[in-house]
DNA sequence: CGAGTGATGTTATAATGTAACAAGTCGCGG
DNA sequence: CCGCGACTTGTTACATTATAACATCACTCG
């Protein structure tokens, strides 16, 4: 995964995430019902992580008119199945890039623009495995945020 | 780091993290006043992450009678001169192992007892400065956390 | 259809974190 | 010693994030 450029189509992006979904709750026998979709289409309306209660808001304009628990039922569900992420820095949610493919997250944030991309690159993991393992640690699960200017930020900083 | 036996004499560690801390607040020309210093020995109560608000019951169990903003602002002391670090998927804070030194936060996390072994692991530092680069992302601060089973509560659960 | 499971609605509240301003404290120069 | 200024703390109120508990709904399967 990689920042996106601001002019890429970004309702295809949603597309090929709800299509995703749609496909991974089917192998999974799970249901994509039409709140947890549309959280999730929320949760990609950019490249930015979303916080609850901005998805909340977002609900609530559209007359769905939810309370927090049904927000964060449908987070729970997405992040179950792998189709969201937690960026735990920032208390929001990100749409997963790769669903169905077991990965950690890996995160770049950019405190610029507030944008997000998704590494899984197997040296971190390998790095952290080592040191896990190193002190007798059983590792179950990693967080990785690492936080700085994505390049087009820093082109626009640098100038 | 490592992770400490349970039988360790933690009155030492304790004391060390303060004359730690003394020594760096001389050196930098900060003032550890009495709220900060018991806040610190407070977060190193144990080598296990402590919240804010637990901070804030035992300060007033000694009838310091303070507010979070009294707690809250000793630890952005803390965190801002690198005495303690937070643990974000435990919205915690926890002693840091080597003050002074300059050094990016790498935790181990146990899910059985609670411990935390800090890391500085120059390898991870290295997979992820690589990562970010490889992306044309300048780096700034990073989060890791590995949440598994340290090897006391691998051999207990184990058995 | 009817029972059972899972999903959602609803209300209230817990847990975590901050804004804003008043009051106190400490050290230093006059 | 005094008073100024910078920093620290007290205090109140509130914002933000998250969950408990229970009622109701809806879909599936026999």
């Amino acid at each position: 995964m990689t920042f996106p450029s601001p002019h890429h189509d970004h309702a295809t992006c949603v597309a090929h995430a709800v299509a995703a979904a749609e496909a991974e709750c089917r192998r999974r026998g799970a249901r994509l019902t039409d709140v947890r979709r549309r959280v999730l289409e929320l949760v990609w309306s950019g490249h930015q992580p979303v916080g609850a209660y901005a998805v909340l808001e977002a609900l609530a304009r559209e007359g769905f008119c939810a309370a927090p628990p049904t927000v964060y039922r449908a987070l729970d569900f997405l992040l179950a199945h792998g189709l969201v992420h937690r960026i735990e820095r920032l208390n929001a949610f990100v749409g997963c890039s790769h669903p169905g493919i077991p990965h950690a997250g890996q995160f770049l944030l950019c405190t610029g623009c507030g944008a997000a991309a998704e590494l899984d690159d197997p040296a971190i993991d390998a790095a952290l495995s080592a040191a896990a393992a190193r002190m007798g640690f059983s590792a179950a699960r990693q967080t990785v945020e690492i936080e700085g200017l994505c390049p087009a930020c820093r082109a626009r900083e640098g100038a």
